[in-house]
DNA sequence: ACCTTATGACAACACCGTTGACCTGTTAAG
DNA sequence: CTTAACAGGTCAACGGTGTTGTCATAAGGT
């Protein structure tokens, strides 16, 4: 084995698979991508991917040194996607807003790369276009370098982290998701108000409010009170 | 098979194992929570499991249905964990700050639990509890029924998807965590000030603060937005 | 035309969650 | 006290997973 993955500039001897298909890096990580949102991130696995692809499952292992390679390949073509059709307007807050809803969705539509790439840094093209980006939009818009990236950090790392889960939940079958709805209708909304005063009081907004993400509540908490701190120097 | 899982309530006749061990429901989640804290959330399987308990793993499905349903009762004897010790002052601020930072270590602590538990519910005795008493929290503070619900949620699912998501990111082997922080060092720190002038300007911040989880700050920026919406009232 | 080697294919390994069939000890009823 | 029901433990198997060591071969450079 001893080195299994060539680097991509040093990739020249292409030779068509059995089933005819001229492997790549970029062919890799669309084929997943489409697999993914053709039939949920669990349809994703290197065999199935290899099937999609018509090649054996060892042959991905030439372009990729292991899963987690291939989702960090998938987590930065998604942050391309997302950063290729925004655009800035000015106005920091709402811009950030905006980017922050592109990412959160980007990353539901794909759960397991958003995880990933949540807690790695691919260290890659449009990770680093993106990173570039978001901090001049933060000290265009005033804020200190230390503050700049600790706001930097909290927005993006809030993105992601909501994005995963919010994809994990959409992920579910959809029976299982409406046995969770009914836990909070049948069990929370039905908790007498002796004893729970506080659940029996607000069960209808609960019952409302459970059943939808709280990344957008969250994003503009998040947002206004960076901006009060930026106001307050 | 039918039905293989039986209430708890009408377990009666127990009979030890081969190995000499009486299971219940109690000793398979503490036996999983030991397994986790010993030897990472990636040695958490039902065979695992079955071999650490000194049972065959086909024994657990007598308890749970399926793995989720195992790991939701984690979850719940987490949530459990984490509000026993805890103790609310009066400052709301402060004791959700606490509250907040308490969540995180424990769902960093076990972040197999926590992806499950942050986007399921429980419906478990001490999710009730918690759900309780954090609504209580924020109607005590003097937030309208509809506002608390929505301030709940975010902090809630805050707090579980950085737990998630820094667990995962600590469960990582050293060298890989090292990896990482060198691409900050490397790549990021590396880039030249004309093609890149935001991250070069920060650079060191960068380095400095991308190591960290970005939780405290995210968690004060929440709390610090909720203040101020409840002081415009 | 030859040699190197990148790259695809194959077979195997060790694991995983889950289930159906079987067996046995406990328990409750007669 | 006997007996019949069945909870609950065990076993073997199924179909899946990621990964790797070995081998064959076609492409490219010389």
């Amino acid at each position: 084995m001893s080195e299994r993955v060539v680097p991509p500039a040093a990739r020249r001897r292409r030779r068509p698979t059995k089933q005819g298909v001229v492997l790549s890096e970029e062919l890799i990580v669309e084929t997943a991508l489409r697999l993914i949102e053709e039939h949920g991130a669990d349809a994703l696995s290197v065999r199935r991917l290899g099937r999609a692809l018509g090649a054996d499952p060892s042959s991905l292992y030439r372009y990729f040194r292991h899963t987690d390679d291939l989702m960090l390949a998938i987590a930065d073509e998604l942050i391309g996607r997302t950063m290729r059709t925004w655009r800035p307007t000015g106005d920091w807050v709402a811009d950030l807003r905006d980017l922050g809803l592109r990412m959160h969705a980007g990353a539901l539509a794909h759960p397991r790369a958003a995880v990933l790439s949540s807690y790695r840094v691919t260290g890659r093209a449009y990770e680093i276009q993106a990173v570039e980006t978001i901090l001049g939009v933060l000290r265009g818009a005033g804020f200190p370098d230390a503050e700049a990236v600790r706001v930097y950090h909290a927005f993006v790392d809030q993105a992601l982290a909501f994005g995963a889960l919010d994809g994990a939940s959409a992920a579910m079958p959809r029976p299982a998701q409406e046995a969770e709805d009914d836990v909070w209708r049948a069990t929370y909304a039905r908790l007498p108000a002796d004893t729970h005063p506080h659940i029996a009081a607000t069960a209808r907004h609960l019952v409302a409010d459970m059943r939808r993400t709280s990344y957008p509540a969250a994003l503009d908490l998040l947002l206004s009170a960076a901006r009060a701190r930026l106001v307050a120097d």
